[in-house]
DNA sequence: GTATATTAACTAATACAATTAGTTTGTCAA
DNA sequence: TTGACAAACTAATTGTATTAGTTAATATAC
């Protein structure tokens, strides 16, 4: 049982994803990988580049898992129902894989056409919700900013502990998104297609 | 110049804190702090319990610097330009102090009490702030959470170069805080005290 | 002023992680 | 059948945190 051909490289990424998910990915080691896999260490050289460029694996694959499992939640629905719907997923998968979710957090080389790839998709994706909202270009990107960020600091900063009161947290994001939403169709509704609000701290003309 | 005392708990902090503003919280190890201090590794014990240890400092040490930052921001202004100079402020910590502004945001044992009330303390702030817009307290609670998720999600996701395309990332802030503001205050133009929308994926009443 | 206790540095040693180099052994295809 | 390749291995190196035990300088008590 010693020199058989067993692995290849997905299985080893895949493994690794679920110690990530399991253990919290500061604890994701080669070490652990290794004995996961009844392998020595030196030997996962043969399918992946270090641990470095594990841990990007893990967040590419986070990236490509989340991205369908969106879609799927948009399907069939417009406008701001889709886009809780999106939210919904989007929380479900960060807390069933949370190494995975804080994998796809990294800093990314500005030249990764893979992860850059993988994340246009989510964010073509909610894109193509808010164009039906409406909005413009430019406040498509605004508010596909402000949606994300939202959620993923929900996410994040209930990772981090952050919320001490006892207060129920998908009932905040709910809130805050329902808010948000509010804001984004009442502009619209007053002025299509054009900013009314520019609430720069500094403003564009003194 | 050996045995000499030249230390102290507060220097190790305070250095280890500017090592990982400057290199990244992830380059932070003994061996540059104490290369930095000029001693040999070990020595560091004698001031922290230990890496776990120092990184938690330098969170808490993240915390107690942003509040009053947030504080002297919100002074003088009211209600949504209140909030809007506190989210300045502390995007602009954030960007000075990338280091301790990832420190502070760590998973915290559920039973650390320094850290505990550092965040309080912010949180108090933030709450005083929305109190003064009309909010109960239930969606003071909401609205402190959903700002500080917009804030921190926008920090996050620009540190981890999650925002490709050419547009103003500061831009998107400003318009995403506006459209938030403008949902928070409608509703409680329209029923005060009172929760309007039950946005809940699973309705309370089906 | 001297003796004592404490502080804060040190050296030495251990354990573990990642990585590289070089080797061996199955497997597949010509 | 045989030769190239893939994928495992052992061995060795480097860098990391941590602990134990030691020593010298400083502060404090008398």
């Amino acid at each position: 049982m010693a020199k058989t051909r067993r692995l290849d490289r997905v299985r080893v990424i895949a493994v690794a994803a679920d110690l990530a998910d399991e253990r919290g990915l500061e604890a994701l080691t080669l070490a652990a990988v290794a004995k996961e896999l009844n392998i020595r260490i030196p030997s996962l050289y043969n399918h992946i580049d270090g641990l470095a460029a594990l841990r990007r694996e893990i967040g590419l694959l986070g990236l490509r898992d989340l991205e369908p499992q969106l879609a799927r939640a948009a399907a069939g629905r417009q406008g701001t129902e889709a886009l809780r719907a999106v939210a919904h997923a989007y929380t479900l998968y960060a807390n069933a894989h949370p190494g995975r979710y804080l994998a796809a957090q990294r800093p990314a080389s500005a030249s990764d056409p893979e992860l850059a790839l993988a994340g246009a998709a989510i964010v073509d994706l909610l894109r193509s919700i808010l164009k039906s909202l409406g909005l413009n270009a430019r406040d498509q990107i605004h508010a596909v900013r402000g949606f994300r960020a939202l959620i993923h600091g929900f996410i994040s900063l209930q990772a981090a502990g952050g919320f001490g009161l006892p207060v129920e947290v998908e009932q905040s994001l709910d809130r805050a998104l329902a808010w948000f939403f509010e804001g984004l169709v009442l502009q619209n509704r007053q002025r299509p297609r054009r900013n009314k609000y520019r609430l720069a701290i500094r403003p564009k003309r003194p």
